[in-house]
DNA sequence: CCGGATCCGAATCGATACTG
DNA sequence: CAGTATCGATTCGGATCCGG
């Protein structure tokens, strides 16, 4: 374990000691999202082999980034440590800069819900947010769905499909005041490669239900700029 | 070559099959110092195999993050493109993510002329130098040696041994207005581990020219917090 | 010396199957 | 649910070699 070490005396190279191995920086992304079980780490992850995951908890556990700890009725859950937690502007400065790599998804490339709040974190903006009113967010990317809530500069998340226990207190019961639906337009509405309107105008989103100049307001809170 | 893909379609993921595979992102650290040439890069990676390098660099190139250029007379350099040059601020905070998980130094582990450089810049605090007056440090540990100087709220720096060619404008003629030097009390100095008056009496810092209490000042521009 | 390419054994990864 | 075990396919690491 010790054998492949790239021979380094700094911070970086310990870094990506502790979680530049193939796999372990997105099973950090989805921890960041909240706490997971390892079979729903497995769910998110589809396309790892699971003795894979399991070597890499481990691995991440003696680096003292995750946790294992037993969930109060039966069962057990994988968590970040403190020192885990802080990745959290890290990994979101990390999506930002793989978003602007991001073209048109493939058949092959799957959307998780986990990956999708990540990005809606990602992009989100609190000096933007900050003297709008309290506004709730849905929104799905083919069987995902994600409710996000903006209030007072801040952005709570839940995962209403697949459903992920709510990681920022209960899930709000009324329904969202906006409802979008769509993948290559929100890619491209993050990006402000196109503007709401034409959007909806070209059917790349689908405005379920809300009012559409909320979509307006949506584009001015989430956003990823294209790098330089 | 996307056989050994993630499955996803989402920035992280994106990201980290761009720079996420071995190597690749301790290229980039030592390129965000200065454009280097194929050699520069063996010399200041000494573990990584020749076939790796090459592989790496022709990854980073085609991901558009990475692009070889011929330089003025005879030779060519690899250097970062605009968008490989973004992962700066990402670079940095993962430096200061892993140092703080930095123990003390082993025999088989080395430090880099680059590997300090880019210690040092992600360990400078803007807000605290912008009043200070302009100051040069010199900073060497073990056979490596850096100058830096911090003016008007900015850094430059320049690599003395082994000497790499100026990134940041010609090297003063005038020497540093402090020298220390010193491996295991720089680390514990830039933690806040240690004050520097402790430092330098441990013998674990070595002033070797300038005013001590220039050493002060030095630990208030240059330190790294403990992750929370 | 510079800028790689080639070859080969060792370690890791990925897919599937299996178990407490 | 939470992982191990196994095994073939890749990749990595170390060394050598080669054209300019």
């Amino acid at each position: 374990m010790a054998a492949r070490t790239y021979g380094q005396y700094d911070g970086v190279s310990t870094a990506i000691e502790l979680i530049g191995e193939r796999w372990a920086l997105l099973i950090v992304r989805d921890l960041l999202v909240g706490p997971r079980r390892y079979t729903d780490l497995k769910a998110g992850l589809p396309k790892i082999p699971t003795n894979i995951l399991a070597a890499r908890l481990k691995e991440l556990q003696a680096g003292g980034v995750v946790r294992r700890a037993p969930i109060a009725k039966c069962g057990l859950v994988y968590q970040l440590t403190p020192y885990g937690a802080a990745l959290e502007p890290i990994v979101l400065a990390l999506g930002r800069w793989g978003f602007a790599a991001l073209d048109e998804r493939t058949d092959d490339e799957e959307l998780t819900a986990d990956g999708l709040t990540m990005a809606l974190r990602s992009a989100f903006r609190p000096e933007e947010a900050a003297e709008l009113p309290a506004t709730d967010y849905e929104v799905r990317v083919g069987a995902v769905a994600v409710r996000v809530r903006v209030a007072e500069g801040r952005l709570r998340s839940w995962q209403l499909a697949p459903p992920a226990p709510p990681v920022g207190g209960a899930l709000p019961a009324e329904a969202a005041d906006l409802v979008i639906s769509g993948g290559a337009g929100l890619r491209r509405l993050l990006s402000g490669d196109i503007r709401p309107a034409e959007a909806v105008a070209d059917g790349a989103l689908a405005l379920e239900s809300g009012d559409p100049a909320l979509l307006e307001r949506f584009a001015t809170v989430f956003r990823i700029d294209p790098v330089r």
